[in-house]
DNA sequence: TTGTAGGCGTTATCAT
DNA sequence: ATGATAACGCCTACAA
């Protein structure tokens, strides 16, 4: 039993060694210059009572706590671990804790979450909205408090956003398949008020007609990114009677949904029917078969999120930014393509 | 911009409803009895305010940050994510943050945070270990903070633990096989000091020794619940040149892994080797051929550790105690059942 | 170079 | 029932 059960403060540390408890503080912040003997004594003493400054009370006293806040809809959803440990790596690196909350995508949650962070005082937030949280993220923009939107950036709102150029990832999907000499393209898009989905839609639609491509509106689907939806709208798909050879799925759950699906009906991939996915989920590579998927730097996006969000804390930058990464197709089985 | 720049605290609220600020902490915390009227000026002048109390303040004042910290080894880790939820839910569900530290199971990063979140004053700390964290949970236990342990538990530490019955799950993975008929069944296990590895190591041991079944020593592996891990372990399996029909898998992962080496190497599943592996996660089920796996209820798992924490947080419970879940085989066709 | 003292925003103990 | 006021543990002018 080394730690006592009694707190022990910087007062108790200043008793021991001696000294004042400025003096205490300044040699533990090196934030001014103390004698050579001093320091040695009081270290000797932070040393033997084991004392851990109490990051409560410097909270207070600075008026910042050093944590940020993460809201994400769902970190059971294979998109998002990636994320929060780039986020995490990010925050630890700068001495940041990260508190992690999963609204669901629900807007009435997430506005629970935004009222709790802003009271436990963090000094940012990094939010992640469902499909429609176009009002909390009004709601963020009017607090004192610096924020970063990740993934989804705002209609409205003038947020600081790190996103990856979904339109450009679509484009790259869509090519793809047409490159492969498919013509009856299906989409099977994301939650419409959702800007990703939005994003890869136009996308969708864009690379059609510059290739001087129709659009078969009957092959136009509209899931809610979950495993569920995709097989769903195969189904759908399948029972339309519209002959199709591919699909763009708006992301890979979806996209594994919907083979799924079709393998049930008889169908064979990619001989049949070749799929794209978006994400690159890690399950992506071990499916079978495996997924081409269009990758978005996941990692590095929750990594970049914090550093922005740490400027914006420290003031370094004051001005509202957008990061936009790029998108990489990864060509596996799914689309036939030689390569794979 | 309804949120004004400057912080307004309590002192405001209670200028503007022309009270005392305790008059007003009395409203907010119900802490006694007040007259209506004054209730009534007080609850305006929050709204009027959009006062918000000042968690950190309150969390010094009280000595309680009604935060807990979390470590785990990697959120990417498909085990965690379930997991996570269901501590997040829990904790939420009673006021508490969460704050989530990724460890990579190294125990000097264990360290690193266990010194953080101490710091950070909070409530109570949900651990789990890496491979060889016993001296961090030695000095888990010397902290005057609660801990709960999870997944892993400790050998001489005396710290409350939620786990689930790795040896009945094991002996749950090891009958199936021998009742299908495998007689030669080779086991690719955790690593050696994990107190969940070890206990799935005697469970396939002593279903052997119950069905009199010899083990063949060179069917052993040992491998640290990755992909690759299980991948390796598989070709040393195939190099050795020892027959064998079955393979357990010590966790999904690495029978993922495992599966990948054998089919690349012409082997069939589960028709020439069937494969068993252990926690169910969401891959499992999509995975071809679908894994038959041993399920724990990971998310009960996590919010059990939470009530726990909670009761010792709050001194309702003061004994250790230690949760045992049952783990439940989930049958399907990577190891070759009918029912599958 | 070192120490004293005030205040960060709350809660709770005193009086009144 | 309500109001002053003293902590909680820390940092930092301001003094010495």
């Amino acid at each position: 039993m080394k730690y006592g059960k009694t707190t022990i403060t910087i007062k108790d540390v200043a008793r021991a060694a001696g000294v004042s408890i400025a003096t205490v503080s300044r040699i533990l912040n090196g934030s001014a210059v103390v004698s050579g003997e001093l320091a040695a004594r009081v270290a000797a003493a932070v040393d033997e009572l084991e004392y851990r400054p109490n990051a409560v009370a410097r909270a207070l006293k600075e008026r910042k706590s050093r944590s940020i806040g993460l809201i994400i809809p769902d970190i059971e959803n294979p998109f998002f671990p990636a994320l929060v440990r780039g986020v995490e790596d990010a925050a630890r690196q700068h001495g940041y804790a990260v508190i992690l909350c999963n609204s669901d995508g629900k807007p009435a949650e997430e506005e629970r979450y935004i009222q709790f962070l802003f009271s436990k005082q963090v000094d940012g937030i990094l939010f992640i909205g469902g499909a429609d949280s176009e009002g909390n993220l009004e709601l963020l923009s009017a607090l004192p408090t610096p924020v970063v939107t990740l993934d989804r950036r705002s209609a409205a709102a003038k947020l600081s956003a790190v996103v990856c150029d979904n339109y450009q990832g679509a484009m790259l999907a869509v090519k793809h398949l047409i490159g492969l000499g498919r013509r009856q393209i299906a989409f099977i898009g994301g939650p419409v008020q959702s800007s990703s989905a939005i994003d890869r839609r136009r996308g969708f639609f864009d690379t059609h007609s510059q290739q001087r491509l129709p659009v078969n509106e009957r092959l136009l689907f509209v899931g809610n990114y979950t495993f569920d939806s995709g097989y769903k709208a195969a189904i759908a798909l399948i029972d339309g009677q519209q002959s199709f050879d591919a699909i763009f799925a708006a992301n890979d759950m979806m996209a594994i949904g919907a083979i799924e699906a079709l393998t049930e009906r008889g169908l064979k991939i990619p001989d049949d029917v070749a799929v794209v996915g978006y994400d690159d989920i890690r399950m992506a590579g071990w499916y079978k078969p495996a997924l081409t998927t269009v990758r978005q730097p996941v990692y590095d996006m929750g990594s970049a999120a914090v550093d922005i969000l740490l400027k914006q804390i420290t003031g370094a930058e004051t001005s509202v930014c957008e990061q936009k990464f790029g998108p990489e197709l990864i060509v596996r089985k799914s689309s036939g393509a030689k390569e794979g």
